[in-house]
DNA sequence: ATTTCCGGTGATCACCTGTACACAGCGCTA
DNA sequence: TAGCGCTGTGTACAGGTGATCACCGGAAAT
């Protein structure tokens, strides 16, 4: 292990060649940013609560002081890697929707963008699903109120889709907390598989899209009691 | 508080009233109960990762080094309370489907016993709904292990219930694990209800029940495609 | 041009961690 | 009855932890 900036101001990277971040502003951002990848690159195969402030200092390249110029605590850091992370992926999610509402087939489309997305940010989502049960209150909270704001969405594409069938508001959530449960078991699951057997992703993806089109199909012969 | 146990050899609790424990065999198993009994107490609001083993040996009333005498380490002793919370869970729900397997609603004793098992049980399902994804690799392997036997068991039973309407081995696996899916999301969210109301973790079994039938429902209408 | 601001430094605090070691005392077995 | 085995003890060590401190130096504000 070299020691790392003993001496010099700043980390010396590959990332460093060129533009070394002008205004304090940026650079201020720039470390808050690497203290956010840092943790998530960390947390691969460990929990939240099981790294410490001076572990992810260190990796940054910061003193363990410094990290309080950007957060609180590890706890807040969490916080915020939670809508740093939702935040992209309700907006794919929304467009996937929104995009192809005419369009034949939403469920198909929709597993697609989330495959995508599960591909591209593995850590992520990894970040995600693991702190969602398992995490301190804080970020279980705010992981919580996103998922929310999720099945929310969801609710009301059913509307639409379900109108003239007098489905119940209670109903129409129901409905769309299943398909987002499955949803959600589907990534935690692809997150599991080896990447080096891209397969059992695709069976993965596949058994979702049938357990979509099965709920579908339900919906269909469900009649809401008042 | 209190020093635990500074000079007395043993613990004096209510339990040691009069049998204190005969064989030696015995001795040991007792205080192997401990250390998991204590466990899952300490990380009512924590991850296992988060607790320390000498945190572990101090709340059992053991010296640190004890604790190796038991388990090589944490992770081993978090194994040995995976199977252990498992093992009654499975045989009550077994029993629960059997029993009944002529009565008429199998999806509603199902969902009660699921609920009365939570309710009785809240940190024990709190413990594997919080490492199933979140915890140390073998812990979580255990888990898998332990959840894909019990989707198996539910194949079997919905094979049996589908029989004659050429249900694919795949597609029956595919529905059993949505509804587990569904049962597991409901213990999750079963565990952050508020003890003080009742009524929201009626409405989430109510909600569970109800995504059975839903899923029931699509099964009628379901065609496989060889 | 001077002062203020502020992200980052390095030393230090008291504490907690896992593990190693030698040893004690009881129960089981030879 | 003698003695080995095994659970539990007490002490110790080397290292990591979060937090606080006075301080530095360059960018920003005046």
């Amino acid at each position: 292990m070299s020691e790392r900036g003993g001496r010099s101001r700043h980390r010396d990277d590959a990332t460093d060649t060129e533009a070394e971040g002008k205004s304090r502003a940026e650079r201020k951002e720039r470390t808050r940013q690497r203290l956010l990848e840092v943790t998530l690159r960390l947390i691969e195969d460990r929990s939240l609560a099981s790294l410490s402030l001076r572990e992810v200092a260190r990796e940054a390249g910061i003193v363990p002081t410094a990290f309080y110029r950007h957060y609180a605590s590890m706890d807040a850091l969490g916080v915020d890697l939670v809508d740093d992370a939702m935040r992209p992926l309700r907006q794919m999610i929304r467009d996937a929707r929104r995009g192809r509402a005419a369009h034949s087939d939403i469920i198909a489309s929709t597993v697609a963008v989330l495959a995508r997305q599960v591909r591209d940010h593995p850590d992520q989502f990894r970040f995600l699903t693991r702190e969602r049960y398992g995490g301190v209150a804080g970020v279980r909270r705010a992981i919580a109120t996103e998922l929310r704001l999720f099945t929310t969405e969801l609710t009301v594409d059913l509307a639409r889709l379900t109108a003239g069938y007098d489905w119940t508001a209670d109903d129409l959530e129901m409905a769309a907390s299943l398909m987002v449960a499955a949803m959600l078991t589907t990534v935690m699951d692809l997150l599991e598989t080896d990447p080096r057997r891209p397969e059992d992703a695709d069976a993965l993806l596949d058994k979702a899209e049938r357990q979509l089109r099965l709920i579908a199909l339900g919906m269909g012969e469900w009649r809401s009691k008042p």
